[in-house]
DNA sequence: GTCATTTGTGATAGCGCTATCAAAATCATG
DNA sequence: CATGATTTTGATAGCGCTATCACAAATGAC
C-alpha cells in the first residue's frame, strides 16, 4: 500500500499527526503553540486536545532550522567553581527556563584558546545569546561574536568596552571602599593577596587597591600574586610568604574569601592572632565567610542577583523591549571581627 | 533576474556553497567532513581548500535534524555547587568536548518535579545522551529516558538500579569504613550529621554508617538530619544540636567536608578541642579539608575522575565500542589530625 | 447593500543538512 | 579485454518545522 521508498519518520509523532487529529492544517497548529492570540479559541481548543491525546513534542531541533534562531544560550566560564559561578549560572536559569531557553556550558578552565575552540563549537548551533564570564577575549572570538549579530553578555564585573552587554558589579570601586575601610580603621602596613592575578577580574581588584592606597599616602608594594587558583589552599600557603617578605604587615586583603579563609587557618597554625596581630578581609560573602572564626570582614557580590538581572536583560532583547535597569547592583560592605 | 519570492537563505556559508566552490556534490562535502575515508583524497583536499577559502562552518542545526540525532547531551544536576559537582562536569566536559559534544546544563536545585519539567525541555532537541547527577526520579522521567533509547548515564554514586548506565563511588562503603576508622580508633559515642537527608545520597551515608555501628554493637541513635544545605553554616549550626542533645558525644561523622569544617569553627568558638574533646571527621576531601585548622580527616572522593570516566564510558556507546573499564572508582580515606 | 479593512486559516516552499539509492569509476580476475 | 565485485560520487528526497503569501471569513464604514 504505501510505498515508503526513503527514509521513514523517526516515529515520534510531528506536527503533522497533530493537525490531521484536530482536521487544521500545520501552520495553524504552529501558530496555537507559539501565538496562540493568533488562533481562534475554538481550533486552539481542539489543538490543544489533539496535542494531549497524542502527547506531542515539539522538535526544537527542526524549529531551530526553519526559522534560523534557537531557544540555546551559550555560556562560558572560567571556572565553574569560583567566583559565585554556580549562584550566577542559577539565577540566569531561574529566569531563562520558564521562558524556555537552555543554557549550553562550558568551561574555558581561564584559557583564551579554550575559550575560542569553544565558542567555535557553540555557534555551530544558531545560538539564541553568548554569555561569558570573563571580558577578555581572543580578537576572534571577539569578531564572531560581533558578527553574528546575536546579543553577547559579559557578567561579573563592569568593563569598559564590552561586545555588547556587560552586567556585573564595579570591582574597583569595590576594592577601593573595602581597602579604604582598614585604612580608616588605622592600618598602614596592608598587603594584597591575589590568585591568578592575569585575570582581568583580580586586575580590577588591584587597582581599586592601588587607588585607594595612594590616595592616603601609603605604599602599595606589598602584593602577591599567585600562580594557583583563589582557594583555600592557596590562602594558607602564601600567608608565609607574606610574612617572611613584610614582618610589619598589619592587614591582609584578599581576593576571595576562600583565600582569606585558607590565611586565617594558617594564622591559627602560627599562633597569629586575628585581628590583634594581623587583620584579614576578604571579597565575596561567601557561606564560608559568615562562619569560619574570627568570622570574615568582606564584600557581599549579589552574584544570584547579577544572574537574574542578566537573564531579565537578555530576555528584554529577545523580546525587542528596552531593558528595564532595576535595582544597580552594587557590592555591600560585610564588616565582622577579622579586623 | 533573481526571483527571489519565498524566503531567502540566512546569507552564511552553506555546504552547497562548498560543493559548488569545490565542483562536487553536497553529498561529498558532506563525507569529507565527517567520514574522509570515505572520499578519495584528491577531493578531500579541493574540499578542504574550498572550507578554508569560504570559511564554512557547519550547521548543526541541520544536521540535527537531518541525521535525527546530534552531539548534544543534556546534564541535570540537584545543586552546582555541591558535592563535586563542578569537578564532575570538568572532567566530563575534558572527554567529550575534544569529540564534539555540547553539554547542555540544568539544576533541579534538588526538586524532582523540576528535574522533570527542565528535562521536558531538553529532551525536545535530539540528544545525544542524558546525564543525571541523582538517581531518584519521578516515574515519568524514568519512562522517558527509557523509552528514548538514549544512553543514560546516572553518576556520582553506585545505584541499584541505573535506567541504563551508571558511575559512581559506592557511598555505604565508604562511609562504612570512615566509621569503623573512629570505632577501633577507640571512639564509641558518635554522633552523625546528615544535610538534606531526603537525598539518596545521603541516605546511603546513613546507610554505610549504621552497618558500621551495628557491626559493633554501638547505639546508631545519634544522627541529626538538616534540612539546609550540606554548607559551612549548616555545620556550625548544627554542632549546639549535637552537644545538646548527646553532650557525651565523643566523635561526629559529617557527610561533608563543608558541614565538617563549619563544626570545626564553632568547635573554636566554644573552645572545644578538636579532636580531644570532639573528633570530626568529614567526606570529600575538599580543599578545604586540606588547610582547616586541625586538618580533616576525611574521605577522597575522585570526582573529576568520575566526570572523566563517565565520558569516556558514553563515547564507547556511542561508537558502539564495548565499555572499557579503567581503574575503579573508589574512594580513599585521608587521615589527618582531626580525629 | 458595496467596498475596504482586518482578522483567521492553509498551501506551499524552503531552512541546511544527511539517508538512500543509483550511476559512474575503479579494481580484481580469468 | 570482458566480466563481475568493489569503491567513489552525486541526484534526489526528505528530516519537522516556520516564513511567506494567498485566500476565505469576519468586521467596519459609508
Amino acid at each position: 500500500m504505501s510505498i515508503t521508498r526513503k527514509r521513514r519518520g523517526t516515529g515520534r509523532v510531528t506536527l503533522a499527526d497533530v493537525a490531521q487529529q484536530a482536521g487544521v492544517g500545520t501552520m495553524t497548529v504552529s501558530r496555537a503553540l507559539r501565538t496562540p492570540e493568533q488562533v481562534s479559541e475554538k481550533l486552539r481548543e481542539k489543538i490543544q486536545a489533539a496535542v494531549q491525546e497524542l502527547g506531542y513534542t515539539p522538535n526544537l531541533t527542526a524549529s531551530a532550522l526553519a526559522s534560523a534562531s534557537s531557544r540555546t544560550i551559550a555560556m562560558v566560564v572560567p571556572n565553574l567553581a569560583e567566583a559565585g559561578c554556580s549562584e550566577m549560572f542559577a539565577g540566569l536559569q531561574q529566569v531563562l527556563h520558564p521562558a524556555g531557553y537552555q543554557i549550553m556550558l562550558a568551561e574555558s578552565r581561564h584559557r583564551l584558546e579554550r575559550e575560542e575552540k569553544l565558542l567555535e563549537a557553540l555557534m555551530a548551533s544558531n545560538l539564541a545569546a553568548a554569555i561569558l564570564l570573563s571580558v577578555e577575549h581572543r580578537p576572534t572570538v571577539r569578531n564572531w561574536l560581533t558578527q553574528s549579530e546575536i546579543p553577547v553578555l559579559e557578567i561579573g564585573a563592569t568593563c569598559h568596552d564590552p561586545i555588547d552587554m556587560n552586567i556585573g558589579i564595579d570591582n574597583v570601586t569595590a576594592m577601593f571602599e573595602l581597602t579604604q575601610m582598614l585604612i580608616k580603621r588605622g592600618y598602614q602596613n596592608i598587603g594584597l593577596l591575589c590568585a591568578r592575578q592575569e585575570q582581568w577580574i583580580f586586575q580590577q581588584h588591584l587597582q581599586g587597591w592601588y587607588k585607594a592606597m595612594l590616595k592616603h599616602h601609603l605604599s602599595p608594594g606589598r602584593v602577591i600574586n599567585a600562580a594557583a587558583a583563589p582557594n583555600f589552599s592557596t590562602g594558607a600557603a602564601q600567608l608565609p610568604e607574606f610574612l617572611l617578605a613584610w614582618p610589619e604587615l598589619e592587614a591582609l586583603v584578599c581576593v576571595s574569601d576562600e583565600l582569606a579563609c585558607g590565611a586565617l587557618w594558617e594564622c591559627q597554625r602560627r599562633r597569629i592572632r586575628v585581628p590583634e596581630d594581623l587583620a584579614i578581609v576578604g571579597f565575596g560573602d561567601s557561606d564560608a565567610s559568615q562562619v569560619c572564626q574570627p568570622r570574615l570582614t568582606t564584600v557581599a557580590v549579589p552574584h544570584y542577583q547579577i544572574g537574574v538581572a542578566a537573564g531579565q536583560a537578555l530576555l528584554a532583547r529577545f523580546t525587542g523591549q528596552t531593558p528595564t535597569s532595576g535595582a544597580p547592583l552594587t557590592p555591600t560592605l560585610r564588616l565582622r571581627e577579622s579586623c
